[in-house]
DNA sequence: GACCTGCTGCGGTGTG
């Protein structure tokens, strides 16, 4: 891959005087200067560079904070491009293509264009497409797609599954595609790189330029967004870096702050007082019902604040979300209280101050969330850490040593989905056919599928055209066929009809409605939740208390309520777990306070908590693996603290309980949050005794860790939830018609029933091996885990016997995940694997 | 005495 981009630099031909701004002569780049000139804004010269590199056929990446022109920057260049085509300003179809991940973004992005576009191209329109696009603006389309167009990936892929998809697309100059770091590490940047791949076959010259906030793997990212093309791209960083402050609430009695916990409502006049003090602050938590909470707790202890703050998350019906936005960006609304549901989208210039309520998990998404702030080129971003216990006051030091070291997460790029591949085949067999050699050689040329091998290809094709092994006594598993020349295309209008409806990489589990009696729709609520109500319990959504009336046709009836105490619904959502970059910052600040350095606030405000650990125990620190062993009426307890995030802590912690229970038989309890983990046995277990130094080193050993990892958890129940995901995109399972959901017990049940079918009758499916590899690669982190062991073997190991839950045991205590882990079960299971293991060896 | 977790995003019938 090429090397990085060097700084612009501005040449003289660039600086144009512009006696004459509307002059017949004027050439392209004076035009444009003499566009912003007229603004009274700079052109900055990371501008310049896109434009020239753009003009030459260049594609690349554009990584900038907000507010700093970029999108001025890429949006040129791309009509740059186009009038570097000479016949530039015929029409004649589609010529530039702009990609956003959220529809929300798209009305404004055409808003944005629209100016730009009348300076250079004054006889071209922008359009727009996505799933509020209304029917007949739909079919003007059809016939005729106009000169610049935004829409989303899977708009994009919609289109791509047109027979004439070829022919809409023959023009297509330049495709631009924003926020390309909040796609490219999931399946959505997979589907919008197959759909790039297909682009570029069909005009080898395409222009692609993405743009991206800044992120710990930026090459790698352009080599996702370009392909093989990559080795000709440029990086190119934008303008000067923006101003961020981090910085803490701290609590007024940090020795009386609780030790552990997520909630933080000890902090509500704190933050209260802080929304005073500004015009509008956005409050980010870290799920949807610590919002309710929080919102429902503010307005109880400023009843004058209704309607001036107000609520925003993934679950509030659109409209609700709507009329929130509008007020923030018309400045009406003093606080909203937010869940990542705001990290995106529309700048709302008002917003002068943001609070993160709870850790913030990654440096990626502390930035991001200070970048809502000071939205102008210039200004200041801020954003203050609100703890909602005390380690995470050491946690918000950490933070912001690792934001001044520019220490960001890198987002790791799926690798080969065979799911989406699946996808892709019956859309590109319904958008003109293919034949086999021609499309694997295409797929291969995007970053995600370039190690995918004949035999996977093989395999995938035969799925779509059988149904792989087991399903080929269904016809409606036979999805493409190859014609008399060998050109797989999709022999049935069902089966068309349904794979249209089923496109994209998103699954959901189905929820619920929330509605009126009286009519109107509040927002949306899991079944499983919904489902333990009874007729007149009240819970609490939408900031309102409601009252439970019932069910009918998958919706919820309610009515207000009366009264302030309500059941908290509970939604299931991602475990978003501490980065290893956050992680290592803390753990750092832990070092410095083992020397007696505590340095700014936070860590002041912790001495009492951290002296207080030191005396019952230690510190973990960089170098020093803490043990601790505790007795009390539960039985006995071992807390370890490597910090090294959740999901780690879950593979740890099952690894070693698995580990010790090959030494002593005996069924534990575990715990875990970012910073350790808890066993827990009922009864008397000698830990001394397995914490050795060589016991140790044989219980944090890397040998075995694969088989070890998968005996020691439920793998295969984990690669079945994981299965329903997988067998969604693969078109597997039909959704049912919009407007009449299957309920999710349906969805569920035919998931596992392929899982089932799949494991007995064709246990080579690759979607299984799939499902295995996303578990042990996305949700125990395994390259991360065993990262983690290598380090850890380097600690030195403490083990201190304590009389009382220390300060960083405590949370693990009162955690309330608790996994049971038998000994008993577990001889079972590894019996029952050694006997799968030599049943497939002997069929070899 | 301490606590009561879990995000976001998109798309889509039929036919006279």
């Amino acid at each position: 891959m090429n090397a990085r981009t060097s700084r612009p630099t501005v040449t003289q031909a660039d600086a144009v005087d512009i006696t004459s701004p509307t002059a017949r002569d004027a050439t392209p780049l004076q035009q444009i200067d003499a566009w912003f000139a007229a603004r009274d804004w700079k052109v900055f010269p990371f501008q310049r560079t896109v434009w020239r590199a753009a003009q030459k056929g260049k594609s690349g990446l554009l990584h900038a904070t907000t507010g700093s022109g970029k999108t001025y920057a890429v949006w040129f260049a791309a009509l740059l491009r186009v009038l570097s085509q000479g016949a530039g300003r015929q029409q004649g179809g589609l010529r530039v293509l702009w990609l956003t991940p959220m529809r929300a973004l798209a009305a404004d992005t055409v808003r944005a264009l629209e100016e730009p576009l009348a300076a250079l191209l004054p006889d071209w329109q922008v359009g727009m497409r996505t799933g509020d696009t209304s029917s007949s603006e739909r079919a003007r389309q059809d016939r005729k797609l106009p000169p610049a167009l935004v829409t989303t990936p899977e708009s994009l892929t919609l289109l791509l599954s047109r027979t004439d998809a070829r022919e809409q697309f023959r023009r297509l100059d330049v495709v631009i595609v924003d926020e390309w770091h909040e796609l490219m590490g999931n399946k959505r940047g997979s589907q919008t790189q197959l759909a790039l791949a297909r682009l570029r076959r069909w005009n080898p010259d395409l222009v692609i330029w993405g743009l991206s906030a800044t992120l710990g793997n930026l090459q790698q990212s352009q080599d996702a967004l370009l392909g093989d093309a990559s080795a000709n791209g440029v990086l190119v960083e934008g303008a000067s870096k923006k101003r961020i402050v981090v910085d803490t609430l701290i609590p007024d009695h940090p020795s009386r702050f609780p030790w552990g916990g997520h909630l933080g409502l000890q902090m509500l006049p704190a933050v209260i007082a802080e929304i005073d003090r500004h015009q509008t602050t956005l409050a980010f938590t870290n799920t949807r019902s610590q919002a309710e909470i929080w919102y429902q707790n503010m307005l109880e202890a400023k009843p004058e604040w209704a309607g001036l703050i107000a609520l925003h998350h993934g679950s509030l019906d659109k409209s609700v979300r709507e009329w929130v936005e509008r007020g923030l960006k018309n400045g009406e609304l003093k606080a909203v209280i937010c869940t990542s549901s705001l990290d995106l989208g529309v700048d709302f210039l008002p917003v002068e101050r943001v609070l993160q309520i709870g850790s913030a998990r990654g440096v990626a998404r502390l930035l991001q969330r200070a970048g809502r702030s000071g939205h102008a080129p210039g200004r200041v971003s801020r954003v203050t850490l609100v703890p909602t216990s005390s380690l995470e006051l050491l946690e918000a030091a950490g933070a912001r040593d690792a934001v001044a070291r520019g220490q960001i997460e890198a987002r790791a790029i799926p690798n080969k989905p065979l799911d989406v591949l699946v996808q892709h085949l019956v859309t590109i067999a319904l958008g003109g056919g293919f034949t086999s050699q021609e499309l694997y050689d295409e797929v291969r040329t995007t970053y995600a599928y370039r190690n995918l091998t004949l035999e996977e290809w093989q395999w995938a094709l035969d799925f779509v055209a059988r149904g792989g092994q087991s399903l080929t006594v269904y016809p409606e598993y036979r999805r493409v066929l190859p014609d008399e020349h060998g050109i797989f295309r999709v022999p049935d209008n069902t089966i068309a009809r349904r794979h249209r409806m089923g496109i994209g990489t998103i699954v959901s589990d189905a929820s619920v409605q929330v509605k009126y009696l009286s009519g109107g729709t509040i927002g949306s609520i899991e079944e499983s939740f919904i489902s333990r109500l009874k007729a007149g319990d009240h819970f609490l959504f939408g900031g309102r208390i409601l009252e439970f009336v019932r069910m009918h046709e998958m919706a919820a009836y309610v009515r207000r309520a009366t009264g302030s105490r309500g059941a908290i619904p509970r939604w299931q959502g991602g475990r978003m777990p501490l980065s290893s970059e956050l992680a290592h910052a803390a753990l750092t600040r832990l070092e410095q306070a083992s020397q007696g350095m505590y340095e700014g606030a936070e860590m002041q405000a912790i001495v009492p908590l951290l002296e207080l650990q030191q005396q019952w125990s230690g510190l973990p620190t960089a170098h020093s693996l803490l043990a601790e062993i505790t007795h009390s009426r539960e039985g006995q307890h071992l807390f370890m603290y490597p910090f090294a995030g959740r999901s780690v802590h879950v593979g740890l912690a099952s690894l070693l309980a698995w580990r010790f229970s090959r030494e002593q038989a005996g069924t534990f309890s575990i715990s875990i949050n970012d910073y350790g983990f808890e066993l827990l046995s009922p009864v008397p277990v000698n830990w001394q005794a397995l914490l050795t130094t060589a016991g140790i080193a044989n219980l944090l050993s890397t040998d075995h860790l694969l088989e070890d990892v998968l005996a020691s958890l439920n793998a295969s129940e984990l690669a079945q939830r994981r299965f329903r995901e997988i067998a969604r995109i693969a078109g597997l399972i039909f959704q049912g018609y919009p407007g009449q959901p299957k309920s999710n017990r349906q969805l569920q049940a035919s998931s596992s029933l392929f899982f089932e079918v799949f494991r007995k009758h064709d246990a080579g499916n690759l979607l299984l091996t799939q499902a295995q590899r996303e578990v042990l690669e996305q949700e125990l982190e395994l390259t991360r885990l065993r990262d983690t062991l290598e380090e850890l073997q380097q600690r030195t190991l403490q083990v201190h016997q304590t009389k009382r839950a220390t300060p960083f045991a405590f949370p693990l205590m009162v955690e309330r995940f608790r996994e049971k882990l038998s000994t008993e079960k577990l001889t079972d299971r590894v019996a029952r694997m050694v006997r799968e293991l030599e049943k497939a060896a002997s069929t070899r």
